[in-house]
RNA sequence: CUACAAACCCGAACUAUCGUUCCGUUAUAAACGGGAAGGAAAGUCCGGACAGCACAGAGCAACCUACCGGGUAACUCCCGGAUUCAAAUUUAUUUUUGAAAAGAAAGUGCCACAGAAAAUAACUACUCUUUUAAAAAAGAGCAAAGGUGAAAAUGUGAGGUAAGAGCUCACAGUUACAGCAAGUAAUUGUUGCAACGGGUAAACCUUAGGUGCUGUAAUGCCACAUAUAGAAGCCUUUGAGAACUGCUCGUUCAAUUUCUGAAAAGAAAAGGUUUCAGGGUAGGCAGCAAGAUUGUAACAGUAAUGUUACAACCAGAUAAAUGAUAGUGUAAAAACAGAAUCCGGCUUAUGAGGUUUGUAGCUUU
RNA sequence: CGGGUGGUGGCGCAGCCCGGUAGCGUACUUGUAUGGGGUGCAAGGGGUCGCUGGUUCGAAUCCAGUCCACCCGA
């Protein structure tokens, strides 16, 4: 697969069910300030790796900031995937994510692109432990 | 030029690389071109458009509005005007700003403390009569005096009286009504006549006018899926229930057979309906982006605004799109802040700067 | 998108409808009873009534705006 640092429509996590699916069924752990929820569905997707971002409007009240947040983990997600999406052809595999940010102020995006590379490789082991046992 | 006040404007730009969404073209895993948040998108405080339901209404209740004229699709909005009150300011009711400014002379309630009294009163005092040597007591009259309070029964003078009192008169003040003049009107001026009556309606209320209910997750269509299943109650023309706003009246709609019995009625089944508990789906299309639209100019109008002409098409997502990095540039790139059916307002938040008007001060001519 | 509730000593609440004195429980401080502690008894301190403005002689209470917290429906 070619190293691509797009990010579009096909995907984003957009089913309200597979949503729920992932909440409710779903494995989780967290990289401050983040905190994943993943799953791997047995229905066939359109596209292998889904991903969808979301803050808390509670910790953060302003629309404004909320975007921003959400902006800048997209812009920190596309620029680190490749390694899982690589991982995830090999094993031709399909995941459903889902990314929540966690922490109470506005991040930076120097500290992001720190915390994702170890927010993907830690996804990687998960997934690879869990075929392993499964296999 | 500076300070203050008021009204209004603006809400940064460009280049490169990576990336998002919508549309179009070539074409069909892509490429190219074009569009892509706000003045408040916010609060959800009003008014509409649009959609569904209802359209048989009446009364009550509930809620809203409240000087006059104009503007508008409409308005708790805007513009202009009049009166009163409040605040600031001033030599000056001089100027500016603001006001939920109908009615307290329909009725009810309330007005702490203080004070004789907080509104049909009468404690002290004053006057008269009786008793009495006197002091004083009892009865009657009166509402002037009492200085407390946020507020004290219109103020001053004279007459009048046993003492007093708008009881009477003069002047002044306030208010209601009627006439005349000006004004479209609010209202103003003036004459006559009557009264003097505390405040509070952002207390109840009265008067006048108005409001059908629900909201785009409305609503319509397509696709997929499930349970013609469960519990309790009521009813089937002597009617449960549904609709018409909340209530009442009223109107409209509203579901059957068999058996027993002389009939009334009863039983069974079927059906209807209300409530409860539960099951399934949660995808797509329309609504949904050309409109009370925006810009410029001319004309009408004091203005709000309207009319005409020309030009423009300027977000449309659905876990929800505008970003990141580097550079140019700047004294500093920074404030408040992110569309979700769409418009017109109001309110609130907001950095730096600019424009106009008024007032004051200083400088120059 | 629509609808509703609340904000009062450190904590949990009343008072608001119908305007004039801010109170209750608990906690805290001091004294007392006990050899000491707890318990009990007595006394005391502590509140810009979320904020801003208005109505009124006077506002926690009435009215308008605003901030915060929470809940409900689809």
């Amino acid at each position: 697969m070619s190293a691509s640092f797009s990010y579009n429509k096909q995907e984003k996590l957009k089913s309200r069910k597979l949503l729920e699916q992932v909440f409710a069924e779903g494995k989780s752990f967290s990289v401050f300030p983040f905190k994943v929820f993943y799953i791997s569905p047995a229905v066939e997707l359109d596209f292998p790796i889904k991903i969808g971002v979301g803050v808390s409007s509670k910790i953060f009240k302003k629309a404004v900031d909320r975007n921003y947040i959400k902006r800048l983990i997209r812009e920190a997600y596309r620029l680190n995937k490749t390694p899982l999406h690589n991982y995830m052809h090999e094993h031709k595999k399909q995941l459903a994510v889902f990314i929540l940010y966690i922490g109470k102020e506005l991040p930076q995006l120097p500290q992001l692109q720190t915390k994702m590379p170890l927010l993907i490789d830690k996804l990687i082991n998960a997934l690879h432990e869990n075929f392993v046992a499964n296999t």
